[in-house]
DNA sequence: ATCAGCGCTTAAGTAGCACTTATGCTTACG
DNA sequence: CGTAAGCATAAGTGCTACTTAAGCGCTGAT
């Protein structure tokens, strides 16, 4: 590679005025010091860029080669900076955020709704996945925001790079249709009458259900009869409403059911099962105005 | 603008890695001098760049949207300076070309034939028109070779830039049609029955016919009769033959006329007027292996 | 739990090189 | 023909980018 890109920012000028006088008033250095920094660019090069004539540098091919490759450059880097500039003046810019799906798609959307429409100039790059996908692009430093599903300090302090804090809170229930709920389990909430039920699942990660029974019986139930594993509260839901079978959903997602009674949850009499949307960040990085306005909006 | 260019190398790199330290390596400077570097780039745009983690630079959105700028051109600069290498190995690259029509079109595109049989990775930009539009692009450095019909020294010692070879020379001949010949002329080609007659003229610069008339008699005679001006060689060789007028066209062109008896030209015992075809050239300007190989077929 | 290892930062000193000043050359212009 | 403007070169200097060195934080191995 080239040994002095600063070489090629006084090429660039040279050019444009043909003239080493005018580049080096344009600089403001000495017309000696354009000179000097064309002949070492030059000799590095071993190729004429200009040729000599009265108060007047006359490019050669190569030199208009070389500016075709420079110019861009040098009109792209000014519209960044400006760019760069902008964004820190006020809220603008692109806000790229990692959520769940379900989160992602219920709640996020109407957020950045909500936010656009105070905030026009925001625009926003959303991935939806998994945490355990979506935690090292927040890493990688290809998301700026993260909403994940972890309890703040989940795994200790093994995360001090993330800056975690909770920003929504729902209710699990374990759920079944009104059908399942009084055939096959007739009011019976004990363990071992649970146990030969037919559970639905979600597939990645640590299993909810399993999370649900040591919160509520404070021990692992294994080998539990798990005839459906889907990555998709709706689908789980809709399992549910078919009678397949026991689930795990948000509350507030049945509560209309609930009331009218098509679905029913199973109540143990302890307090239900929560689970925690949290907000991560990458701790030490800075928030541009459009991040600080999101942040606060909570 | 920016004030260093040198920083964005060291930006570029440490992006590249993720890390100073590699970094540094690549660039064979220390590994704080990577750092100062960074340092002082993020301050002078008042942004931070990356996010410092343990053994990890993580990259803001910053640094993605000034990577995006500065990638290409390092991409662009390295093909380029490639080119330039390729260039000056052998005859390859562009030969921006300038001429007059007729020269243009008849001789230089069978010279530019041959030489591309030679050299087909050599590629020509023909410019084609009068000198007067032509020189000035030369002198502009948009051209690297112009063939023009003026003397060696025509101005005398006014275009020092210049280095001029004649490369052909050609007869300039006082034509006109067998029947104008006969019925207007009657072989007499002294100065006052000649003043009468039609004349055909070409329309930019100095006047052909001036020049003629110059050579042969020894002084101008204004106010002849031109009855057409156009500036095409071929235009004026029909006008000849339709029996317009008498015009001034090379020999060579009409020398099976001439022979066979259509055309008849005017002699006046002294030698013809010759027109010199030039090859002009910025003095001071490096031939490239191409144009070396082009000129030295001559 | 402790320690060795690696990477980033900061501070201070140095060395290299980019810049300035000065001079001479060339050409255009009045 | 003299003046003015522009570029090149030489020599000296001052800036600054770089090195060296010390310190801190984090990680992973013992």
């Amino acid at each position: 590679m080239l040994t002095d890109f600063n070489r090629l920012k006084v090429f660039y000028t040279i050019y444009r005025y043909k003239s080493a006088a005018a580049a080096a008033r344009e600089l403001y250095i000495s017309q000696s010091a354009v000179s000097q920094s064309l002949g070492k660019l030059e000799r590095e090069l071993k190729t004429q860029l200009f040729v000599r004539m009265h108060k007047k540098l006359v490019p050669t091919s190569a030199a208009g080669r070389l500016y075709e490759i420079v110019e861009p450059f040098v009109r792209g880097l000014e519209g960044g900076l400006a760019w760069l500039e902008a964004e820190k003046s006020g809220p603008r810019g692109v806000l790229r955020i990692g959520a769940p799906v379900e989160f992602g798609s219920r709640n996020l959307v109407e957020l950045v709704a909500a936010f656009r429409r105070r905030h026009p100039a925001v625009f926003f790059e959303v991935s939806l996945g998994h945490p355990d996908i979506l935690l090292p692009r927040l890493a990688g430093g290809e998301l700026d925001l993260l909403f994940a599903d972890i309890f703040p300090g989940r795994r200790g302090r093994n995360l001090p790079p993330f800056s975690v804090s909770t920003v929504l809170t729902e209710k699990l229930v374990l759920a079944c249709s009104a059908g399942y709920y009084s055939t096959r389990l007739r009011g019976a909430v004990e363990p071992s009458a649970l146990a030969g039920c037919e559970f639905l699942d979600y597939s990645h990660g640590r299993s909810a259900l399993d999370n649900w029974f040591r919160h509520h019986y404070g021990r692992s139930f294994p080998g539990l009869k798990v005839v459906l594993t889907v990555e998709s509260v709706q689908a789980i839901l809709n399992a549910i409403k078919g009678g397949l079978g026991l689930g795990i959903v948000p509350e507030y997602l049945v509560e209309k059911e609930l009331k009218a009674g098509p679905v029913r949850a199973v109540r143990t009499g302890r307090p239900e099962l929560v689970n925690r949307i949290s907000l991560v960040r990458l701790k030490g990085k800075a928030a541009s105005p459009a991040e600080k306005e999101f942040l606060e909006n909570f």
